[in-house]
DNA sequence: TGTACATCAGTGAACGCGCGTTCACTGATGTAC
DNA sequence: TGTACATCAGTGAACGCGCGTTCACTGATGTAC
């Protein structure tokens, strides 16, 4: 407690880091400032170290400012010339994440003609990305109302999750006569909570017994456009 | 920081609440002690002081120790007369209702021959669980892995959350002719998953425009149970 | 070509917080002799 | 009937932690004159 930051520090006059080398045992090594014109450089090491550390955890609560600091080799400080606090930091590593998501979903529908197809293929890149990324996903979805900034409104959040593209799809289908005429958007949401469902359970009870997610996708994508009326 | 805890307390010897009333301006009434036996009256009293704490804040990491105590009338460690740690307290104060859901559902259906209506009826009385309840459904069944004790075992809340009986109820349903022969466990984890995500996205995004939760139900249970291939 | 100066890219130390948990204790109350 | 004693139902104070954030500063580097 005397000591409460590095510990390294004698309080009397000698500059720090006069002597020799001077890194603490097991810390990593002291980041080299940037150049002039370069301290962007520095927001992107920042954003790789977060979603290292928020990956390896596996909770996004233990990503604390010190800890990316750390990792990153720079003063807890620091993270502020780029993030205007924790909230901010946090996001701006999932908003990567969303924007892959959002390119997965994008490129498993490209190339395929059949509309129902395409929103299957969405539905399964949308699986797999929660899988992948569990706590990615937890924060972009699962999160308490208010812990997201304003940014992330939910309406741009289900946006990317697909629910436009999709329901585009859904009309596609209903025009060629592969489905009835029905609300579109609704039956988006209906696709998209059944898929969300899937996803969330899967995380958050991984000792339950489910059957492969291969197959259950299988089953439950079946299951909603069967239900929605598909001719087949 | 010299002074870490309340901050009244005077170093020397004079015995503390030695003089007069001596509570805190704004601070609940020191509760008074349980007689000999009846010791186990402060469990329920934190108990109850946990959930309406929860209920309150809406989060479940703002439940501290210290905030249930001080609501208690009581001093932090009281707490470690009756809960090992913070955990057991939680999931003390979940267990609670999740006994209530089980009641929720199994009244739900009660009475109700047909046994498509009966799983129909057991979905919405977990919705509205769900939506009533958020912290609680969050603990329950969106938490980290890890977060859960011993006790609520994956497998458990799934049984509790209907798994067993809706098989059950399928069972029954494909006998009468109603749905064709398929694996009931399987079934019954889709339409779990279909409300879970019904429910989960509607307490994690309140900001979406989701039509209404009851409209919204109907459409889902329809499309589930179609989609099953119930001949309607 | 030299030099004062502004700016950039950070640092070090501290503030103040609330938290879970432990420890030694205390005072009332029931019970055995 | 009195009294020593065990037990019960707690308390008060502290430990040590990590955290987000602020503040005044520093040293290198580019730029204008």
């Amino acid at each position: 407690m005397e000591a409460p930051d590095g510990g390294e520090g004698p309080t009397g006059s000698s500059r720090p880091g006069s002597t020799s080398s001077r890194s603490a045992p097991g810390a990593p090594p002291r980041r080299a400032r940037a150049r002039r014109g370069e301290g962007e450089r520095l927001r992107d090491e920042i954003l790789a170290a977060a979603e290292a550390l928020l990956i390896a955890t596996g909770d996004e609560s233990a990503l604390s400012l010190r800890a990316v600091a750390a990792a990153v080799g720079v003063s807890p400080p620091a993270i502020y010339l780029h993030f205007a606090d924790r909230a901010e930091l946090v996001f701006a590593v999932c908003e990567r994440h969303w924007l892959q998501l959002e390119e997965a979903m994008a490129a498993a529908a490209s190339g395929v003609a059949d509309p129902v197809a395409r929103i299957r293929r969405r539905g399964e890149a949308y699986l797999r990305f929660g899988i992948e990324h569990p706590e990615h996903y937890r924060v972009l979805m699962m999160g308490r109302p208010g812990d997201t900034p304003e940014r992330f409104t939910d309406g741009r959040l289900a946006g990317s999750a697909g629910i436009e593209v999709v329901a585009d799809d859904l009309r596609e289908a209903i025009a060629g006569g592969v489905l009835p005429g029905q609300d579109v958007t609704e039956a988006a949401v209906l696709l998209w909570m059944a898929v969300h469902g899937m996803v969330s359970l899967v995380i958050s009870k991984p000792g339950f017994p489910f059957p492969p997610p291969d197959q259950l996708y299988d089953r439950l994508f079946t299951m909603a456009v069967r239900g929605l009326g598909a001719s087949r």
